[in-house]
DNA sequence: AGCGAGTCGGGAACCGGTTCCATGGACACG
DNA sequence: CGTGTCCATGGAACCGGTTCCCGACTCGCT
């Protein structure tokens, strides 16, 4: 174990001199720099974060506390924060407060309370006020992905736009029978993503006169989720609709083969529409408006070097471009089933 | 910010005997133990992990290698790793050594050398000597799962008998045309899961006497891995396989998408089996030999806490409670396809 | 020549804990 | 009553860095 004493030693100086050296703070002359920089090199010494954040208070850590690891958009957003926190020279601590599982309450009791980090990046987690009361205490900047919080620095994407785009495809095509898998009721409107899908959703189908028929049916937003919800849609042949604007392709997925199961076509039968851009939705030729999560992962993070950093920074990002990615799951109703509306 | 000497000056007490009192270690009668304890609770103190690791050389943190987040296993696997460690006090870092990018590099050159923790475990990576040598350079224990390394435990499946039980299922029910997807002809058979559950492919055909008919295709252990070897398997009309033996459900998956858009009917024309026991299976019908990756996760922690707190513990530790699960993926072969054989 | 500003480097304090060592009291035993 | 052991506690050193403060030296200017 080699510490900065021996570096200094080797180089002929002292331990303050070489800390200058290293850290880059102070007056050095280059000379004298460079040959502690060799002397490093030499015997590979690295500063040990823990003496040196004890002293400076910043960890060069930020935690990262997630719902979820193994959904799409999670993982993709947690991959794009790792890269960018790589980037700045930040190492990631996990914090996976899986819903229906303890370790939440003791997660934000217990481990965040240790303060190992410089600041927090949330992702789609709704704290309650006990948790927020928690996060504020801890005297360090927080942002949060998808969910605006009070005093809170944090990016999305316009979720409501999403979703209203993703409808309106399907009016545009002629559809009148729509319905939204996804959005659930309990849910705060407008606090939730999955809320906000559903709002766009109502939107589109109220500017196009089509109030009366909104319909939504609440679903977990992954593939089984939407595999249980949309054979629960499909399954009343009376009043099946003709169209489905999911709140995500995960969703979407489990519809269309829900749908193959019940030996619809897609989209013959019925028009399915996603929203994310999933690595699957090729494969299923899926019609969806694409978010690209390692973008939002990258935008959040700069968002928190901006408050370490002290520089200002806007309260809330809106990342938009999103865009909507025309594929064959999506196509003009049947001339009987537009009648027969 | 409240210290420890906080503590101390309000329970009355030195800051050692605070110390002593809130650590455990050392003489400390049980009244004032109580009164330091109280103290502490009443101004909401929680130690510096910094400070203490400082001293102590413990962080109560591990890290953690991984591939990916995204795909199901690993995630799975994660998750696991995470409740075990929450569940012994530590904490989590995680480094995505994620294939193709230039971050793998660096972390292996410039964060592990940080020994931001007390133990390190891999998942389902195979370092080169020079990585190995970084590793083992960091004096702390490394555990791997997925893989065993010279000097290092490990914990893993049998993953020859799990694909050898997988195929065995397809010649029991009359098939000898059968395809593996999944493994590379360039991988390391011994030392990658790709290599090992190919073997186990390899081992059953021959001991059926079918060692002529050995086929594998390589494919990217993901779905639109799975989708895109389907196709080429598939496309051939003349020598296409009455069933596919997939390293993967992943790829499993993306094989029956792919029979499914050619218009073929699974079981009937093509009999699919995979390994993992993903939770898309079901969804899709899908005959798999389950593993547990939660399980795996928690066995790797107790590995390495083994090592951590001095026990003894095996150098590798096999998980076998694998099962077959049939399901409706897998069927006899056609008759006129059994003859045309 | 005298002086102030700017540059360079060393000594020592400090971050917040843990642990070694010394001290002193209580108690048992010869 | 002296002495040894055990228990309880406090003081101080220490972990490995960073940073404050101060002294010395150089240089340019009056």
């Amino acid at each position: 174990m080699s510490g900065i004493a021996d570096v200094a030693r080797i180089a002929g100086v002292s331990k303050s001199t070489a800390s200058r050296a290293l850290t880059g703070g102070g007056y050095v002359s280059e000379s004298t720099r460079q040959r502690v920089i060799d002397a490093a090199r030499v015997i590979g010494y690295v500063a040990s974060p823990n003496a040196a954040s004890l002293v400076t208070g910043r960890t060069k850590n930020v935690g990262v506390i997630i719902p979820f690891v193994n959904r799409w958009y999670f993982g993709e957003v947690l991959e794009g924060i790792e890269d960018g926190l790589l980037a700045c020279d930040y190492d990631l601590t996990l914090y996976n407060v899986r819903p229906g599982t303890t370790s939440r309450a003791r997660i934000f009791e217990h481990f965040l309370a240790r303060k190992r980090f410089d600041g927090i990046i949330t992702i789609g987690i709704e704290p309650s006020p006990a948790e927020l009361a928690r996060l504020v205490s801890l005297e360090r900047p927080v942002v949060a992905l998808g969910g605006q919080l009070p005093g809170i620095a944090s990016v999305s994407i316009d979720d409501v736009a999403v979703s209203r785009l993703a409808t309106e495809h399907l009016i545009g095509l002629g559809h009148t029978r729509i319905v939204h898998i996804g959005g659930e009721r309990s849910d705060d409107l407008v606090g939730s993503v999955h809320g906000r899908r559903l709002t766009g959703y109502m939107d589109a189908m109220e500017a196009a006169g089509l109030g009366a028929q909104i319909l939504y049916v609440p679903s977990d937003m992954s593939v089984p989720g939407g595999y249980a919800a949309g054979v629960q849609v499909i399954g009343d042949p009376r009043n099946r609709p003709t169209a489905i604007s999911a709140a995500s392709d995960e969703v979407a997925v489990g519809t269309i083969i829900a749908a193959r199961r019940t030996g619809m076509e897609v989209p013959s039968d019925l028009s399915v529409v996603g929203v994310d851009g999933h690595e699957y939705a090729e494969m299923f030729s899926l019609t969806t408006v694409e978010q690209s999560p390692r973008e939002q992962g990258a935008a959040i993070v700069d968002l928190l070097m901006d408050a370490l950093e002290g520089r200002p920074s806007a309260d809330h990002v809106l990342l938009h471009p999103t865009r909507l990615v025309v594929r064959s799951s999506t196509a003009r109703p049947r001339p009987e089933a537009m009648t027969r509306s």
